[in-house]
DNA sequence: ATATTACACTAAAACGTTTTGGTTGTCAAT
DNA sequence: ATTGACAACCAAAACGTTTTAGTGTAATAT
């Protein structure tokens, strides 16, 4: 059996209590008697037992993270550095993370209705927000603690980080037009989704901006996966006259887009310029390198991690809201749109 | 508050021990009270606090994976999709997954004493196994229960579910051979890497039996990123007398590899083939389509979480140590060697 | 001499379960 | 009438911490 502070007191010759505020450094306890306490933990090797600690505590010194996903198979490169990015963060503020995965619907709604009935996590944090979001109606309604990265469309009274899309399609676009684009196709995420709307209106806003119209025909939306990408851009580049430039709202769709555009024996970048969104680390290494947006993905879960837990802990965040801008990162996907 | 056993027992009017046997369904109870006590904590939207439970039962119902990653930006779709398959997995045996990453390492090593002494997870799944494996002598020596997906060179008298790499590349460089290819190029990994051995060893083998030679100036390793496949790639496709083919030993570095001979203008699949292992979602959508070697990633992973869990609550598992077939996905991205 | 303060320590309760080792009452067998 | 078996229940201990609400002693202030 592993030492427990009961171990330490009996060696010491000090009562329990002693030993605990002896280790948790409380100032009633001399300096000799909290020396030789710990000394003896660490001869001892005492190590606290996290579950004794967190059932005294009434926490669980865990964030919980569900992953929206369409089917079992996920494998998306986005989520497995975000990932990352809240887990390594939460390490360090002592804080486990508990992770599952669920379809979007009632069966994900019941994921943290469990886990908050059974006091599971301590928080949640929330990706992919939704212009109208069950998960955060409830957390709001059962006053639990959760930060989101997105926005909702209305009362995104809540602490979150977002980046601005609408700033980032922006850039783009307007990059485009400079290269001498006038015909546009889009692929955008599914509708349900908040930052949807805002990269289509950065979309809009730009092209209505430079005096062109955006073809309405060529706004299609898929799933936000390489195999979406694909499929959508293979009816975008079969129309009659098809657009020079494809603006894809994520970098998975953005190749997908450029697998179909190869198929049909274009070569991108030439004889049709695609853009992504996101810049996870495979558009570097595509063929051709992806001209995309760099979101700091991993910085952001770390973020979201280090807000979630002062939260949590109710220190208080300095800033409750981040909105950060996207960089436009010029690779070789893009050129002037082809003579003809 | 949230409802509590003493609640219940209080509302009505037996003991706590009356309550909790009740729940579980002890025969010392009777069928009356039980039925009275299941209303009662249906009424009262009772949930078992988990905390609580965990430091009575001792265990803390926590699968640990520490995942081995090069840099914090870690972005493998390999992983993406083995950690859904654990989570969903244990979730539904009633474990939670606790999931961190680490630099292969010292670091990483004590990440797994610390979860060792803190006694936070019952238990561990190990990915990529090397030769000398540090984390699996070290938890053989603790004693502490684990299961791992791959072998090690030697005593893997442990519990493990691995593909056959070896059979695996037989099959590829048999087709390849098929089709012409007399002259390989290989992007192996890391060689420290159990995996490794066995994949190359595959090679060797089949391109030995049809009575040819291995130049092992065209074996290079990489680190099993896209990036790393690409570098490897420029160097094979650059030597005096390049290989025909180029066989890369996961589907992430045969994606670089793709990228590096596309940048030289070939076509992949006609100038030169190139295969992966794997068959991660991307390949079937990279331009040209990769082929590869499947593996169920997702359900190695589910496989996993059932043993350890298994292990765990010492039932006994039908079988300790699984060994899988990857089978030959053909797609395009091989054909016969270009005339010359 | 007495009250006050500071210091160093601690017994007991609490967190919410499950398990151990009973007790009590009833009925059937001797 | 006594014994044994059984059904139904329960008090208390246990898991390992932290917190609460103290106690006793010595030094200092009145």
């Amino acid at each position: 059996m592993a030492t427990t502070i009961k171990d330490i007191a009996q060696r010491v010759g000090k009562s329990v209590t002693t030993v605990s505020r002896a280790l948790n450094d409380y100032n009633d306890i001399s300096p000799q008697t909290k020396e030789r306490v710990r000394q003896a933990a660490i001869e001892m090797e005492y190590r606290p037992s996290v579950l004794a600690q967190r059932l005294q505590k009434q926490r669980t010194d865990t964030i919980g993270f569900v992953l929206p996903t369409f089917g079992p198979r996920f494998s998306d490169p986005f989520f497995s550095e975000f990932l990352a990015g809240i887990g390594n963060r939460a390490t360090q503020l002592g804080f486990d993370l508990l992770v599952s995965t669920r379809t979007p619907g009632e069966e994900e709604l019941s994921a943290y209705r469990n886990y908050v009935q059974e006091r599971r996590v301590d928080g949640f944090i929330i990706v992919r927000t939704r212009k109208k979001d069950d998960r955060i109606d409830y957390l709001k309604s059962a006053n639990y603690p959760f930060v989101a990265f997105g926005r909702v469309k209305e009362n995104f009274d809540y602490p979150f980080v977002d980046e601005d899309s609408e700033f980032g399609m922006g850039l783009v676009v307007e990059y485009l037009i400079r290269l001498g684009h006038r015909k546009f196709g889009v692929i955008a995420p599914p509708m349900n989704l908040m930052f949807s709307s805002y990269r289509l209106k950065g979309i809009r806003m730009k092209i209505e901006e430079a005096g062109l119209a955006l073809d309405e025909n060529l706004v299609v939306t898929s799933d936000l996966t390489q195999r979406g990408g694909y499929i959508q851009a293979q009816i975008l580049l079969g129309v009659p006259d098809p657009p020079t430039a494809i603006v894809a709202c994520n970098d998975l769709m953005a190749f997908g887009a450029m697998s179909a555009a190869q198929e049909k024996g274009m070569i991108v970048g030439k004889d049709v310029s695609i853009t992504g969104f996101d810049d996870i680390p495979m558009a570097e290494h595509s063929h051709p390198p992806l001209t995309t947006l760099h979101q700091p993905i991993y910085k952001i879960g770390g973020m979201l991690s280090e807000m979630l837990v002062k939260l949590v802990l109710n220190e208080d965040l300095k800033k409750r809201q981040v909105i950060l801008h996207p960089s436009l990162i010029i690779r070789q996907s893009c050129g002037p749109p082809p003579q003809n």
